[in-house]
DNA sequence: CCGCTGATTGTTCCG
DNA sequence: CGGAACAATCAGCGG
């Protein structure tokens, strides 16, 4: 990658110009191999100038190969460490939360330095650990051990940046045939939106008004994915408990449909008891005449089930008071 | 104009 | 067990 800008390569010697040489280079970068005054061509008339060249680019082209290659295995190893240290986190979070410990408040710094200047906040316990006076880390769910603390020194990643922007373009990338090319009905029911997503529907519009009072902007939408995750994560695990019940509910909307949807795969009627999904029921909201009838139509249709009514009841009655209310709900945001 | 991308977390499914 | 896909959202961008 990056050695392809230093492809200026003195044939003869083998090294590298720098830029202040490459000045007084040729044009084409030939410089070398050209006949200058000094050098004697007669004594190695031999020698295929393009030849050498040939043979320093090609050996140029390996080592940068190689530096990709590398580059490649280091890209696993850093997803694995990644995923490895969130199993670590759930798995702290929940003692945490088990001993009711209130770390939020301390958690609360932490991305914004880690967002700023991508700097590792070695764990409060690291120095210990590199002492090798901390062996309880082994116990960790997933824990790498001794390897994990070297493995996630600043100087390893290079460029702290790049390296999350890459993981997670890597990360996402190919929804494209696998799956969805098999038979991707666009009237079978819509999988349950989990617990985060049910939250982003009910705070999106919140955060929105948050935002633009703050910065006289609309906010953009990574912008505010981004906030909402970290409110999600600054959450405590009762108020998720709501969006976590909200998910089951959905979930059990989801299983109904798609028990009517396999043994009567009609599309119309399947389609029009997906609207009980929770996407559509943040659209209802935001109009208010057709709110009311698409959520009774919700309810209705859901039938026997009152879990979907129930599931929409929150949402509306939450967003409601927060129009009233805007100041706390300020203050949740923060 | 249409379709993809990205930013996020959690769940499910497949190899 | 690991990783991909997929749920919502929509501005921005490319073809």
């Amino acid at each position: 990658m990056a050695a392809v800008e230093d492809l200026e390569v003195d044939v003869q010697s083998g090294h590298e110009y720098d830029h202040e040489n490459s000045q007084h280079a040729g044009q084409n970068g030939f410089s070398g191999v050209q006949p200058s005054a000094n050098s004697s061509t007669g004594d190695q008339p031999a020698v295929d100038p393009y030849k050498q060249r040939h043979s320093v680019l090609k050996r140029k082209c390996e080592e940068v190969q190689l530096t990709n290659e590398r580059l490649v295995n280091r890209l696993h190893h850093v997803k694995r460490i990644i995923r490895r240290l969130k199993r670590e986190r759930r798995f702290l979070t929940k003692k945490l939360d088990d001993h009711g410990d209130d770390y939020k408040a301390a958690l609360l710094s932490l991305p914004e330095e880690v967002s700023v200047g991508y700097q590792y906040q070695p764990p409060p316990n690291y120095q210990l650990f590199q002492q090798g006076t901390m062996g309880d880390l082994q116990s960790y769910p997933g824990s790498m051990g001794p390897h994990m603390a070297p493995s996630m020194a600043p100087g390893l990643l290079p460029f702290p940046g790049s390296a999350t922007i890459t993981l997670q373009a890597s990360g996402k990338k190919k929804h494209k045939q696998t799956k969805s090319e098999k038979e991707k009905d666009p009237n079978a029911p819509k999988k349950p939106a989990n617990a985060f997503f049910m939250f982003c529907q009910q705070r999106r519009s919140q955060v929105q008004e948050t935002y633009y009072k703050e910065h006289k902007e609309e906010i953009g939408h990574h912008e505010l994915t981004k906030r909402l995750a970290k409110s999600w994560n600054s959450l405590s695990s009762e108020d998720k408990k709501r969006y976590y019940d909200m998910y089951e509910k959905d979930k059990e909307r989801y299983e109904r449909e798609m028990r009517e949807y396999t043994s009567n795969p009609n599309p119309s009627a399947t389609s029009t008891v997906t609207s009980a999904h929770g996407g559509e029921e943040v659209k209802v909201k935001k109009e208010d005449v057709d709110s009311g009838e698409s959520l009774h139509i919700d309810v209705e249709s859901s039938g026997d089930s009152v879990s979907v009514g129930q599931s929409c009841e929150p949402i509306v009655s939450t967003n409601q008071f927060s129009l009233t209310m805007p100041s706390q709900l300020t203050e949740e945001d923060t």
